[in-house]
DNA sequence: CCAATATAGTCCTGAATGGGATGATCTGAA
DNA sequence: TTCAGATCATCCCATTCAGGACTATATTGG
């Protein structure tokens, strides 16, 4: 497997490395991040930034809690990702009235339309690195890295700590 | 794209980000990586140790800077990591004769033997993790990461900072 | 109703991270 | 040769991270 076709600073890494999935995932995964991250400062958000204000947004989840277990974050790590947000009036806290343990965190007006254009940002980086790939090859991607999860890898999914 | 089949906590999580496929890769990158660290614990290496390690033992880098770059860390997190393999006598730092600003990093017969008990277990995690696919299956999916590094993400690939 | 236990969110704190400065050394151009 | 700029490893330190403790609340079992 040779990751690098030019200028490689890689192909000097150990087959060990090389022949499994686990590291070279683990490098195209910083390299999106980084691709994100550098899309969305313009914006004033990071790749966590935006998925918590997204998944928030998605109302398909109440608690900070909840938040974090799907996002993929400490909940540690989320209290000062709301906090960012919440200062700057993109999300609000509020009571949950069912229990008063929890808060529910809403999107802001302000939040919707700065997350619109985050998607926006998102979707297009997402375009330009898969450009070279046909439709096809990118849902057969897609559907690799599902059959992964759906092995003995998906035991790992959920341990807390943050993978953003 | 449903990530999870079962239990899933992330069938909530909003389309822009399950659509694409940076943030699948980041979750599962993670994921490999808590597979990775523990079994590797009980040699008392991290997936980061166990690189350094590899890639000094490749003997293919000379310089702490190339051993960096090639394996995804930040120089001065490299000298950390140096620094614990050597209190252990896993590697030594000796002078290079050619560049006296430089060490070259050399792997000791102790570090030897543990790097093939390491490198056992990577494998055989990697097997498990990688079991219910076919070899066809894992080589498409390698195929497809090498791609996208082959495009525009390829910018990204060399960015300073850690990916382990 | 009362304990005992579990859970949501937050705070505290030691550890890790990585940008930038430093000292030593190399390289190339004048 | 000399000197300016690049490079290697290391150090420093502000920032970030996450495990564990803590408070408040909920739930369960007696």
């Amino acid at each position: 497997m040779e990751l690098v076709h030019e200028a490689g600073t890689c192909s000097k890494v150990p087959a060990v490395l090389r022949e499994g999935l686990g590291w070279p995932v683990a490098r195209i995964a910083h390299a999106f991040a980084a691709a994100h991250n550098e899309a969305l400062a313009p914006l004033g958000l990071s790749l966590r930034t935006f998925a918590v204000l997204a998944t928030v947004a998605g109302g398909t989840v109440r608690s900070q809690l909840e938040i974090a277990q799907n996002v993929g974050l400490d909940k540690t790590t989320l209290v000062a990702t709301i906090d960012d947000l919440e200062r700057r009036a993109l999300v609000l806290r509020k009571p949950d009235p069912d229990d008063r343990r929890a808060r529910i965190v809403e999107i802001t007006r302000a939040g919707q339309t700065l997350l619109q254009q985050a998607a926006d940002s998102v979707r297009a980086t997402e375009r330009r690195i898969l450009g070279g790939m046909t439709e096809e090859h990118i849902a057969q991607t897609q559907a690799s890295l599902i059959a992964l999860l759906s092995g003995p890898l998906f035991e790992y999914f959920d341990r807390a700590g943050s993978c953003l």
